[in-house]
DNA sequence: ACTGGCTCCTGAGGGC
DNA sequence: TGCCCTCAGGAGCCAG
């Protein structure tokens, strides 16, 4: 389900509503996640407050007094801060209780999600320490793509959303940017040029910052931290659109399978 | 060092 | 109604 801009909205959105709360307990109903969720984590965090939430990559960082918790939320994972009588559902894994009668609860039916604990700085945690730029920053542009790319055979779709190259990027606004630049998705990335790349990725900035404006995308489930959907859907110009018309030639969308995902683009004028 | 393919898991939707 | 298939917003891991 989320990409970077409904993590990103699920950032915002948690953090007035988390922030300095005092935990009063841990409730983990299914440790099974993606790894199992830490079993001393309700000994450990509780009596201490929550006091930052951060976003690196797709990866939420929910610093306490005693160390940081590490989310993701994999393919169909969602966070929600509810009254905490409320009754959990199914799919309600984990949850941290505030003293103030609220919850954070993380809802992933598919379980590809995960809820870590690091006591040190979160950026030398194994799972992030070899990601690459935020593509938000200044870090990410179009020299630094070329730079990276060179020699490889992989396509450009492929290379833009490995999280060593650039953080953030999934399956929907992968095709999105690309269709923005004009960029073939199964174009060898070795084979883009500089001036391309520079277009990809001023396009990736404007694909990700229209999303977040948006509050992210809704195909299936997704919504934010206190249930309201995203609506950049309506926004999409190739995501899901096999078929439809192009915006820009009014030629037929096509859909193919690349690398083992879903790919949409316009063959007039992605090359 | 790269690359493609597989894997974890549940649910939805289509064809028969 | 049920069965079987494919696909779904991620990304770590493995063999070649």
């Amino acid at each position: 389900m989320p990409e970077l801009p409904e993590v990103e909205t699920t950032c915002r959105g948690l953090r007035p509503r988390v922030v300095d709360r005092l935990i009063a307990a841990v409730h983990v109903r299914e440790h099974r996640l993606r790894w199992p969720v830490p079993r001393h984590l309700g000994r450990t965090i509780r009596g201490t407050r929550i006091r930052a939430v951060d976003r690196r990559a797709k990866y939420l960082l929910l610093g306490t007094d005693v160390g940081t918790l590490i989310l993701h939320l994999g393919m169909s994972g969602s966070l929600h801060v509810v009254a905490a009588d409320s009754p959990a559902g199914k799919y309600d894994h984990f949850e941290i209780v505030f003293s103030d009668g609220n919850c954070l609860r993380l809802r992933d039916p598919r379980r590809f999600g995960c809820v870590l604990w690091t006591t040190k700085d979160p950026a030398s945690h194994p799972l992030l320490s070899a990601l690459g730029p935020e593509p938000l920053s200044g870090a990410l542009t179009g020299g630094y793509l070329y730079a990276r790319s060179r020699g490889r055979r992989v396509s450009v779709k492929s290379f833009i959303m490995n999280s060593d190259i650039v953080t953030g990027i999934g399956n929907i606004y992968a095709n999105e940017a690309l269709f923005t630049a004009g960029i073939h998705p199964q174009r060898r990335a070795g084979q883009v040029s500089l001036q391309r790349y520079t277009r990809l990725a001023d396009s990736i900035k404007a694909t990700l910052e229209q999303a977040i404006r948006a509050g992210g995308t809704t195909l299936r489930d997704f919504s934010s931290e206190d249930g309201k959907p995203g609506y950049f859907q309506l926004q999409l110009r190739v995501y899901g659109r096999e078929g439809a018309l192009c915006p820009r030639c009014q030629g037929g969308i096509r859909r193919r399978m690349v690398a083992q995902r879903s790919s949409y683009f316009c063959p007039q004028c992605q090359r």
